[in-house]
DNA sequence: TATCTTTGACTGAACGGTTGGTCAAAGATA
DNA sequence: TATCTTTGACCAACCGTTCAGTCAAAGATA
């Protein structure tokens, strides 16, 4: 049959696809998917350009497997037991220390999906995902809000949501030197 | 002398300057900078590649006009007296709104603005000016939390910052459907 | 008025360099 | 040996940029 067992080839291949996945979100996040060349997210992965196309079959398809692979990690993250549905004032502190240790965590990722959504020409190959996921996390919100009796559960969720944003957004731009303690000190003062 | 005086010629180049800018600022906000090409930005300017040389001498520099362009109608806004230095509740609510209103109609270049700052090879381009706009409405914000008798101005203006920012970007991908109205009297029980 | 001259805006073919993508050949392993 | 991985030279297409040449407009001339 093979050298290899059809197995371990297959653990092999999963690994370095692996490997080409986490370049590729290295070097498009910092350079923007037109501005990212195949040649840069090879030698990112230390292979060579040929070796690329065997794992993924376009630069566009690799942006796809980026944007699911980011997706389906928030998705999990959303799922986590013990990160959903706040009911306390504790457990809303709690879940937004998360939720700001998830996006820091996956700072590049989250850094392509703000740029892809804000260019019209690529943002359709995240919207749908994102919509979904936006949507998930906004029915949390306002159920906690309806919960805590706001007079408006539904505004109150979006400001929180853009609270989040453009929190995440600050993060992105300056990492070091953001007060994020006396700002998350303030979010809860203010929202939970 | 010349079958045009040079001051016809000055307004004629002045005028098809701002024709090319206001050219490559829908472009590039839609396609990113390596995503926007020249003959793209040409075309949808109405004039030859080659004409777009004579009034710019690279796409770098282009895009530095854009920037200077863009920051100097921000820096304008700031000093303007009519939108400056909220003391009330009022001025602190008109103040947000004119915020949000400018940035609504220079949703281009607030796109672009964003999408640069969030990829560090591009983001030394706009940094500096950036850095200075957003240091200048942080220290607006910091004295009018302050006189308002904030326990911690600085965090409740860099919160103040992060809804903004957060407005801005939600505005941004989704302009309709926004319930602006009901989140901005939202922010104003909140902050104002 | 009719013709000539001068100007600079304007064009698009062409250039060198880079891109995403292909493929024949070599390497590695059991 | 048989099979899959890996390489890098290679290609057509496209990029930003240049430049030789065209053109309309307006002053100058008689």
């Amino acid at each position: 049959m093979s050298p290899k067992t059809q197995q371990q080839f297959q653990e092999l291949r999963e690994q370095k696809k692996m490997q080409i996945l986490n370049a590729a979100l290295k070097v498009i996040a910092n350079h923007g998917y037109n501005g990212a060349t195949i040649s840069m997210i090879a030698r990112e992965a230390g292979i060579s350009k040929g070796l690329l196309y065997s794992y993924y079959e376009s630069k566009e398809q690799l942006l796809e497997a980026l944007i699911s692979f980011g997706m389906e990690k928030a998705a999990a993250f959303m799922e986590d037991p013990d990160a959903g549905k706040p009911h306390s004032k504790e457990s809303f502190a709690a879940m937004l220390r998360k939720m700001i240790q998830m996006v820091m965590q996956e700072s590049d990722f989250w850094r392509m999906y703000t740029t892809l959504l804000l260019q019209p020409n690529m943002s359709g190959k995240i919207q749908p995902q994102a919509q979904k996921f936006v949507e998930q996390y906004l029915g949390i919100y306002i159920a906690y809000f309806q919960k805590k009796g706001s007079r408006n559960p539904m505004a109150e969720a979006m400001l929180f949501g853009a609270v989040l944003d453009g929190l995440m957004f600050d993060l992105m731009v300056a990492p070091d030197q953001y007060p994020l303690e006396e700002v998350l000190e303030m979010i809860v003062e203010k929202f939970a």
